[in-house]
RNA sequence: GCGCUUGUGGCUCAAUUGGAUAGAGCAUCAGACUUCGGAUCUGAGGGUUAGAGGUUCGAGUCCUCUCAGGCGUACCA
């Protein structure tokens, strides 16, 4: 239900019956409930314009306005604002539309768009860490958002599978196993190990720089060696993704390496463009207004980032067709995506219809506002991160001796993950961010688990109802009429959030709704005695509505809902 | 130096993209249980939105300056 959309629609009706010939603003939610649902601000814009004051306006428009179906009240307030009352029946009737919908009456885009969603990008060469988290559940969120909303979403996990320390670790997996089919447990002490043999070995750094030349020309024992390694290593990328339980599958991957054959092409057409500059040796492009160029291909014939990227991006738009592409990238790489746009527009690498975007988010920091390490100062790998969340969530479970062993094990891990998730996501993500374990495993406050709770309690009630539902919903009171709006308001906020990629404006939006529901459950007894049978069966329907969207919010957001907790 | 970015009660975060008296949670204090799961709900105190100007009918939000922090700044990704 485009709920805003419906309220401007009798906006836009009343403008136009009032003749005024400008084209509305869009109404928002109103401020507080005494305020009504919406209300529209658009009078006092419209003063200068019309050579009117504002109230005269408001009153104008509401004069033409039709209040019968959609909006049954409407007021004029303060210094020209107008606040609307949503007709409680129509309510009712959309409501009802939404439970016998398994989309929950949410549209899909009626013109999918093709978008690339870049998102993870874990290093090959070592084990993924706390700052592959958001990056990951970010851009999941948003792919399948987008998805739910009707986009086709092609997700792409650019793996950094190339460069000069693919070398060293080649001729180390060698010198420890002939045949290359060491398992590499602990890819990040594998790593160490290379490094150190590297700095102490003068004959072992040469046959690693060799090995670098050896893969780039081509060689097939080291291009074996070589796939043997990464595979292993995607292999640990996706243990964290089944944990996570994040949809990235290897059809997803677009390695570093995919682009190799398009990087002398990349510079070939920059050049017949006229845009390439050499500059101390090495090719660049100058872009107007910035001192720094962008270098694409270094003094010594490689190549950079920037030219990988330019391929992927002429790969996006091209060959897959991307109208949108979204890079879920840490903030601190904003500059770089900027002049990379810029560079790939002006060279024509993508289309001007293209949409390209960074999807920036900030750092993870500790309780101390430092970014997140471990105790000795290294990276937090994520995996530890991940299996520590599982434990701590298993503590908090009450009544551990209601369950099996393995029921409380498959319990904490989706209470482990989702608190880890929810607390990522339920932050602006431009921000960094302080990680607290107690906050997010708190049952309390903006949490996975206070979603979760209220979501488990409704199913108690159905649980113990254990019938059929037959009746219509009837808004009897504000607090269902509140909760009405707020349910049907969830398309719009996912649509928002989509606009935006911002996975906190649905954390908020479940936040809110949750809350409401509690002191609807609080306040309005359902199945208690002496509740009327036409009363209980509407506030079943309620209660069933609350449930079905928050199972939607949290899925969207890949997280996982229990029946009981 | 230049560029980007952040600054909101003691703490952690919101604020419908310029709208009415800046909202939540934690913590503090005070209430509500013969529990439809109290892991809940109700209420109170706590704010010059870092500071100073400006634009506007209207600013936490936009512009300018100042202060404080973070990040980036030519051959790593």
């Amino acid at each position: 239900m485009k709920l805003k959309s419906q309220i401007n629609n009798v906006i836009k009706d009343a403008f136009k019956n009032a003749g005024i010939e400008y084209e509305p603003m869009s109404v928002s939610e109103a401020t507080k409930p005494e305020f009504g649902d919406y209300q529209f601000n658009g009078a006092m814009a419209l003063s200068k314009k019309l050579g009117k004051n504002p109230r005269e306006i408001a009153q104008n428009i509401l004069d033409n306005m039709e209040l019968t179906k959609v909006v049954n009240k409407a007021q004029i307030a303060g210094p020209g604002f107008i606040n609307l009352w949503i007709n409680p029946d129509w309510l009712a009737l959309e409501c009802e539309k939404a439970i016998s919908d398994d989309r929950l009456g949410i549209s899909k885009n009626d013109k999918p768009q093709k978008v690339v969603v870049d998102y993870s990008g874990p290093n090959m060469a070592k084990q993924m860490h706390v700052g592959h988290l958001r990056s990951t559940i970010i851009g999941d969120t948003l792919s399948n958002l987008l998805t739910f909303l009707g986009d086709e979403v092609i997700r792409q996990n650019h793996i950094g599978d190339w460069g000069t320390q693919f070398g060293m670790l080649i001729a180390y997996l060698e010198m420890k196993d002939e045949d290359g089919l060491v398992s590499l447990k602990d890819l990040e002490q594998f790593y160490k190990d290379a490094k150190g043999e590297f700095d102490a070995n003068a004959d072992f750094a040469n046959r690693a720089r060799e090995y670098v030349v050896k893969i780039q020309s081509g060689d097939e024992h080291c291009l074996e060696l070589w796939k043997n390694f990464i595979d292993i290593s995607l292999g640990h990328c996706e243990e964290v993704y089944g944990k996570l339980n994040v949809n990235l599958t290897r059809d997803d991957v677009r390695a570093e390496s995919f682009y190799n054959d398009s990087l002398s092409k990349v510079i070939e057409v920059l050049d017949d463009k006229g845009i390439l500059k050499e500059s101390n040796g090495a090719k660049c492009v100058f872009l107007d207004g910035e001192e720094i160029p962008v270098i694409v291909q270094k003094g010594d014939g490689g190549y950079l980032y920037a030219t990988t990227d330019l391929a992927a991006l002429w790969y996006r738009a091209n060959e897959l067709g991307a109208k949108r592409i979204s890079y879920v990238v840490d903030a601190r790489q904003g500059g770089h995506f900027k002049q990379v746009f810029k560079v790939a527009k002006d060279a024509g690498f993508v289309p001007e219809d293209v949409k390209l975007e960074h999807i920036a988010f900030g750092t993870m920091m500790d309780k101390g506002g430092k970014p997140f390490k471990t105790r000795d100062g290294g990276t937090v790998k994520l995996i530890d991160l991940l299996d520590e969340a599982v434990i701590k969530a298993k503590e908090t479970i009450k009544n551990r001796d209601e369950y099996t062993s393995q029921q409380i094990d498959e319990l904490a891990k989706i209470i482990g993950i989702g608190a880890v998730k929810y607390a990522d996501l339920a932050i602006n993500r431009e921000s960094n961010y302080i990680f607290n374990w107690d906050k997010m495993l708190s049952f309390e406050g903006n949490t996975s688990l206070y979603m979760q709770y209220a979501y488990a309690r409704i199913q108690s009630i159905f649980r113990k109802y254990n019938s059929t539902i037959d009746g219509k919903i009837i808004i009897s009171d504000e607090l269902e009429h509140r909760l009405a709006v707020m349910l049907l308001r969830f398309e719009d906020v996912l649509s928002r959030s989509a606009e935006d990629a911002s996975p906190n404006q649905i954390t908020t939006y479940l936040y809110e709704l949750v809350t409401l529901f509690m002191r609807f459950y609080e306040q309005n007894p359902i199945l208690k005695d002496g509740v009327k049978d036409d009363i209980k069966m509407s506030r079943l329907k309620l209660a069933d509505l609350t449930a079905k969207t928050i199972k939607q919010g949290l899925d969207i957001l890949g997280i996982k809902v229990v029946d009981k907790l």
